[in-house]
DNA sequence: TTGTATGCGTTATCAC
DNA sequence: GTGATAACGCATACAA
């Protein structure tokens, strides 16, 4: 049996109402009591029981915002078809936990949505990607006034949350370094294409790669490292000189997204059965180059899952008051082939 | 706001008490006033708060029994651990949960078992392996007393439970028969090791491998297919002679234990640089080929997560009397590589 | 057959 | 500064 409020105000011989303000470290209560009841809370590991708080809290609503970028590639009807299973759980237990879901692709979009975040009286933000320092310091200052805020998906530098849910890139990169060895003869040239190699998550899969392919001895040579800028007419014409330039090309690593145009690019100089390709997340035109065996691998980091974790922690601290005690935390990387689909 | 007894006596004009009984399906209760009070529930979609019955239900613990076999290639301790953050979880809410984790390896064994945690008065069970028709026997016993099992890992014709969890093995087989498509050279010859095809698992896992091959127009061809029976010894002997009567066989696909002797056979054999093995689950033995670069992948159907996902389905049978709306629950298959371990 | 009272642990609001 | 008390939603024992 579990240690209560009740049980601690007997054994420090004060009211119930001590405990709590001592407990909700509220003022009005002597130091020295404060000090004997504290002392009594640590000895007996005392833990509130959720379900009485959750009974009692059934008069504030908890609102939470789920800011994505459509770099996740994820559907955000997906998104929210997960975040609807977490609010439902909650509302079992008589919690109501109301989530926005809204989608950004540039910073002035994030500042807007986060001000009308603010304006509806917000309790918690998770943001799967911060695209512009303007953005980072807005978060900073919600931080500072005591609204948490948990980055998923993309972290950034300098940037204050309670922790951050994402993936170890540089893991995945080792692991498509393995993979190439696995499905590639010996002495390929392989070719890398990040679409912005500044995008920490591309550094460290470009950075993995290569220590791996160091470290084990590998016969891969990677002739060339290029950057697409996220945009497929790019990627295209980049991928076509790759092709033209080195004519006995067997694999492609593209750490990010563009993989249209790339695959374009393949078909069109007639290498597509010749070079091999890897990538990252589960997009569209991934799933599509994958069904017509062009794409060979993609190692995907289950954003939804990221998502979920973030609420799961945000929900945690709001209403638990319980800090996350990693400033990271990892999903697995899920290698996915075309039979996975 | 969500609705409650209380609202619903209000509107149908009896008493909380009424209601009450109403809902839990108790005597004493006319029979208009029960229809009546049934209709508002049902009309109005009400849901007990879980809160509310957390609170009221300290008294009784509940106890639920999670019976594995070593089959299950994760060691106790993990189980243990995975249980215990459960637990802990249900405890923050003021609910104690008592777990014991038990580990058999034939059917007396289990029996024994089952038969001690019924004297402590079990609530619920969630077992890993089914070794024989006694345990099923045992286990419909059971279930007919209001006792629920779930199954997971393995599950079992003709058994009563209330569902499964577990995997898609011909989904796993598929995946398998892909990745041999992916390393191998054209018109590779290949062959199936598993310890008892009659399990039920396995003989998926086969089915998969063999569908995805003619489906998909492989040119691999599978020249052999036997069982170890579970033993290395007997691991080793067949792929011995199935290395001498093809020479030139360039793939292994072990669907069940036995991977230890397989890996000596290729190494006595001097074949291991030539045969590309893929295996299922990472036990020790597996892992360990995988660390010489002879098993290059491994598909996982973590047991972990199936575990604590039957407890998770148990919890909210024996709380709250959700009945789980599917019959059979599956993990996504995890594809492992050297370099995810 | 029905209604009422009590307690579960917490929080918040009074009163002293 | 401190203590008592009323909810929150539910289950149950008891009273009518």
């Amino acid at each position: 049996m579990r240690i209560t409020q009740e049980e601690i105000a007997e054994i420090a011989e004060v009211s119930r109402g001590t405990v709590d303000r001592v407990l909700h470290n509220r003022p009005g209560v002597n130091k020295d009591v404060r000090l004997r009841v504290n002392n009594i809370i640590k000895a007996l590991d005392y833990t509130p029981n959720v379900a009485g708080q959750a009974l009692v809290c059934r008069k504030r609503n908890l609102f939470f915002g789920v800011m994505i970028s459509p770099n996740i590639q994820t559907s955000i009807e997906e998104v929210r078809r997960e975040v609807f299973i977490q609010v439902e759980e909650l509302r079992a237990w008589g919690i109501e936990l109301n989530i926005e879901v809204t989608t950004a692709s540039n910073a002035s979009e994030q500042l807007k949505q986060l001000d009308c975040l603010l304006k509806q009286g917000i309790d918690g933000i998770a943001i799967a990607q911060v695209f512009e320092k303007s953005v980072a310091e807005k978060l900073n200052e919600l931080m500072a006034n005591g609204i948490p805020v948990i980055t998923f998906y993309q972290d950034l530098d300098n940037i204050r949350r309670i922790c951050h849910v994402g993936q170890d890139d540089s893991k995945a990169g080792e692991i498509s370094s393995g993979l190439f060895d696995l499905i590639l003869p010996r002495n390929s040239k392989v070719a890398i294409i990040s679409d912005f190699s500044e995008f920490i998550c591309q550094k460290y899969r470009e950075e993995g790669f290569f220590r791996r392919l160091r470290s084990s001895g590998s016969s891969i040579t990677v002739v060339e490292s290029a950057e697409n800028l996220g945009q497929d007419l790019l990627s295209f014409k980049l991928v076509s000189e790759i092709c033209k330039k080195y004519p006995d090309l067997k694999g492609i690593y593209i750490t990010g997204t563009g993989a249209e145009g790339l695959g374009k690019a393949l078909k069109s100089s007639e290498m597509h059965s010749q070079v091999q390709v890897i990538s990252h997340e589960l997009s569209p035109s991934v799933i599509k180059l994958m069904e017509e065996g062009i794409v060979k691998f993609s190692i995907c980091h289950n954003p939804l899952r990221q998502g979920s974790m973030a609420i799961q922690l945000l929900f945690k601290f709001v209403f638990r008051k319980i800090k996350p005690v990693n400033e990271k935390y990892y999903v697995e990387p899920d290698i996915i082939t075309y039979e996975c689909l």
